[in-house]
DNA sequence: GATAATTCCTCCAGTGACTAGAGCTTCAAG
DNA sequence: CTTGAAGCTCTAGTCACTGGAGGAATTATC
């Protein structure tokens, strides 16, 4: 039996965020102790490394709970889960797309720049006119 | 003369978004009609495109804040402008390396997944055991 | 066994950058 | 002069947490 500090500990995941997760549903509510202390087990853990997992990978919480709920029906075809996992490939590259995009500029900016005074200062002036501005964002 | 609804439409910044913005002190308090609503002029169209721009570009309010500050000073060296950008650069460089690892073990995931049933899945096998993932994250 | 330090509990509020809605007033067109 | 669009203020909601207050339970030390 673990405590939440101790399953904390193990997952990487803060103890106010556990139970914010068992709030919406994403864990059960645990078990308590006399004392009124939430008591975890190994199922617990793996669960919450799940969701960790999940987490990390960009996912949110509705996906996460709906990969859960596919998960307890292991006999279904598992195309629903794939699916989410391919929506969010298309998300994340569209999110790298955009953020190269800003790169480029944000070199741009900056090169440009003499470093001399605010009045001349290509950074200042790339942002005020858009004009100056490679291609369209 | 604009009113808010002009304002928005010439510079795609939302009516509430510019009321935000207002409040927040990014742009001064507009003068009113005598029917007390905002009347802009050519300036406040500058000056809600910059922030549009920088907004565009990721960059968050105190960091435009203190552009517009520095702006207000054309005398001055533009050190400070050119920081703000290049640390912004910076953290752009690394949400895209993190975006790239995750299209990664998105891909591997998907990849490997047979399609048939929830048991075999390897989405949610790879989600539940990390000791699955490639590298660290 | 007493005490001290740590961890736990619940509840509430705050984060960033908006966005939406209620309920009311003003403006512009016909 | 009427009507409908656009404006006003104020409040609350979004997402996924995070932090603090104030108090109870547990664990460690003496």
């Amino acid at each position: 039996m673990l405590s939440i500090g101790d399953l904390s500990k193990r997952t990487g995941v803060k103890v106010p965020t556990i139970r914010y997760y068992e709030q919406m549903g994403l864990i059960e509510a645990a078990e308590r102790s006399e004392g009124n202390q939430r008591r975890y087990e190994r199922n617990d853990l793996e669960r919450l490394a799940f969701i960790r997992h999940a987490r990390d990978l960009g996912l949110d919480i509705p996906a996460i709970r709906e990969l859960i709920a596919l998960s307890q029906h292991p006999d279904q075809p598992c195309a629903n889960a794939d699916r989410i996992a391919a929506d969010h490939l298309v998300a994340v590259r569209e999110k790298i797309e955009k953020l190269k995009k800003l790169e480029h500029e944000l070199e741009r900016i900056i090169s440009h720049c003499d470093g001399h005074s605010i009045e001349d200062c290509y950074v200042i002036r790339a942002l005020s006119d858009h004009g100056l501005c490679e291609g369209e964002h």
